[in-house]
DNA sequence: AGCTAATCATAACACTGTTATGTAAGTCAA
DNA sequence: TTGACTTACATAACAGTGTTATGATTAGCT
């Protein structure tokens, strides 16, 4: 990657930060860049080109969120781990969330590079989720229980980000989450305990 | 509420069921509603006043959909029926919904009147959720146990929204999520009968 | 060196929400 | 009826947005 490109991304990831897609214009990355603002478009494929690498960089955050480091751990704890991962990280890179889940612009899609980092993520997620599974769970069940948790959790950030929401603490809101998904992932188990058990 | 406002915010609902709010420019809306732009800022508080009245429409939509027909019906079903639909309005009225959650214009942020609105419906929520739970069980805990549920449901609808997502079907989507919630509400239940026994 | 392709700057285009200015219409009291 | 005052509307402009056409400059390669 240039030079230039480097400046121009590293200028808009650190608007990005401070202001969210407001704070984001193609003018406004170029003062800070100290380039023209024809630079976004010889680099980047114009503006949604520098929210594609945001996208991909959000991804890439929740990717490594969800590293287990414990792998001996029992299975309940280490997708629990995983969550209180992703969780920090939509704390932490709040403006990359919301790119992501388009809370942030109507206008923007992810081109196909884009959408495969973030396929890459959910595939991690159901390797993840799986371990609380049979090892011979067919794969569009794994997959199902996978989408169970990730919208359960999602849930739960998207509602935090939502107006309505200032009766409850930014920590209680992960406390309620993960005691929520807690329950809801202990009723996974004892359903396949039955299962097997028949 | 006079002619022309009446005029121009019907012009708004259209333009906004057509085409979400990239098709809503003050300037269209004014040209549909036959006014000048200055029409718009004279009747309502400019775009921020026309999303008001959209974001009230959203959430009265919602509210309606949680009406409750059954009323003898088992407590379990009932939530089931009214989450049923929380999800067909969310279907019907896309545009509506996303804006509800800041899934279509980042600069939005509801009035007071709005946010009146959204806690409303809210409380009802709290209501019918609340017929799983003894009758003695805590506001808090009653709130809690609502959050639950809207947090799992609106996390499919979000996830639905994504692009990622394409490889589900709307109507397989809905499915899942309300599998899912039956899941999740047994579990609840269950909780709360152990609570009892002990 | 000479040619080609990429990089950059200026300025403009077509859009956005909003508003200053001026005009016309309606309302109400003397 | 007349005069004063408020409201409704229109035109045009302002400051912002993403994008691009036109040139100029630079870099890489034969």
């Amino acid at each position: 990657m240039s030079d230039a490109k480097n400046i121009i991304l590293q200028a808009a990831s650190e608007l990005f930060l401070e202001g969210g897609t407001s704070a984001l214009s193609v003018r406004a990355i170029s003062k800070r860049a100290g380039v023209s603002t024809i630079g976004i478009y010889s680099h980047f494929k114009g503006k949604q080109g520098i929210l594609d690498e945001l996208y991909i960089e959000g991804f890439e955050k929740v990717f490594l969120a969800m590293d287990i480091l414990d792998i001996n751990a029992p299975a309940r704890d280490v997708i629990l781990n995983g969550v209180k991962g992703y969780l920090t990280v939509a704390d932490q890179y709040e403006a990359h969330y919301r790119l992501i889940f388009g809370e942030s612009d109507a206008g923007y899609s992810p081109s196909e590079d884009a959408r495969a980092i973030a396929k890459k993520a959910f595939k991690k997620l159901i390797d993840v989720s799986s371990l609380i599974l049979p090892e011979d769970t067919k794969p569009t069940e794994k997959r199902r229980i996978a989408l169970e948790i990730w919208a359960f959790i999602h849930g739960y950030v998207s509602l935090k980000h939502h107006a309505i929401s200032t009766f409850i603490s930014p920590s209680q809101w992960n406390r309620l989450a993960l005691s929520a998904l807690a329950t809801h992932i202990d009723a996974i188990i004892a359903k396949y305990a039955v299962h097997i058990l028949k």
